[in-house]
DNA sequence: ATGGCAATAGAGTATTGA
């Protein structure tokens, strides 16, 4: 089975992608993240026809998950129930006896701002919530835009980003620590060749400079990193008209 | 130091993203 995940970053503007995406991409479980849209306005019909079931937790303009699947969805739940929030940021779902989390993890805007207090504080609880789906799901997969690059061989210029959002010591260890549950980012268990991102800013054609970060990650608990035979970063729909400024990245499970 | 670019809401420009 593959499971892949991508931040669309407004599924109104990216169905069409998602759709051709799809279609060279067959994956089994797409985790979806910054859907922005309210549930009344979601593609249900046209993801169906594309022989995917999908749910979803959306709001208006910003946020909103989605998990696509191939195979029958059970058991969902929209948000940590351990921290309550009014922005659409989690769903998880159980596909063939694995459980998943589709998770768009906040910006965090600046360091030392509200949002970062914010970032923080919504990951510490996202930590305790992982923790008791690891200890009920053996086969256990968390997949999202994180928000956070790992290491500095995940940054293009690691000098600038230094303690910057998405690279700053609390957020890395916070990740680090969600990691402590028991959980092996997908990514790094192959070899991989060297400045691989997932992100890259729209401007100063970041992209074909390939100045980005690895933000978007998939977590695997050690039964599931057992079965993973890949793990790739898909830069194609990047390159499309009109993109998300994030591209899939895909783990392939058997 | 600031803006660059894109999407949204909504009607000129502000907010957010990363």
């Amino acid at each position: 089975m593959k499971i892949a995940t991508w931040n669309v970053n407004s599924l109104k503007v990216r169905l069409p992608h998602l759709l051709q995406w799809l279609a060279a991409n067959p994956v089994d479980v797409l985790c979806l993240q910054e859907t922005k849209l309210t549930d009344d306005k979601f593609p249900v019909a046209e993801i169906n026809a594309a022989g995917y079931e999908v749910v979803f937790s959306g709001q208006k303009t910003y946020n909103g998950v989605a998990i696509l699947s191939r195979l029958p969805l059970a058991d969902v739940v929209r948000n940590n129930p351990y921290y309550q929030d009014e922005q659409q940021r989690l769903i998880a779902a159980t596909v063939d006896g694995v459980r998943i989390i589709c998770a768009y993890v906040p910006n965090g805007q600046a360091v030392g701002s509200d949002k970062y207090a914010y970032k923080l504080g919504w990951f510490d609880a996202l930590r305790k919530w992982v923790g008791e789906e690891l200890n009920i799901h053996e086969q256990f997969a968390i997949l999202g835009d994180y928000n956070i690059a790992p290491e500095d061989r995940d940054v293009h210029d690691p000098e600038l980003w230094a303690g910057q959002i998405h690279c700053s010591d609390l957020e890395r260890e916070a990740l680090r620590e969600l990691c402590g549950l028991g959980l092996v980012d997908a990514f790094r268990l192959f070899e991989q060749p060297e400045k691989q991102y997932s992100w890259w800013d729209y401007r100063q054609m970041a992209f074909r400079r390939n100045r980005g970060l690895r933000i978007d990650h998939i977590l695997l608990s050690q039964a599931l990193a057992k079965r993973c035979e890949a793990c790739v970063i898909d830069r194609e729909p990047r390159k499309w008209e009109q993109p998300s400024d994030h591209t899939p990245v895909i783990a392939t499970i058997v």
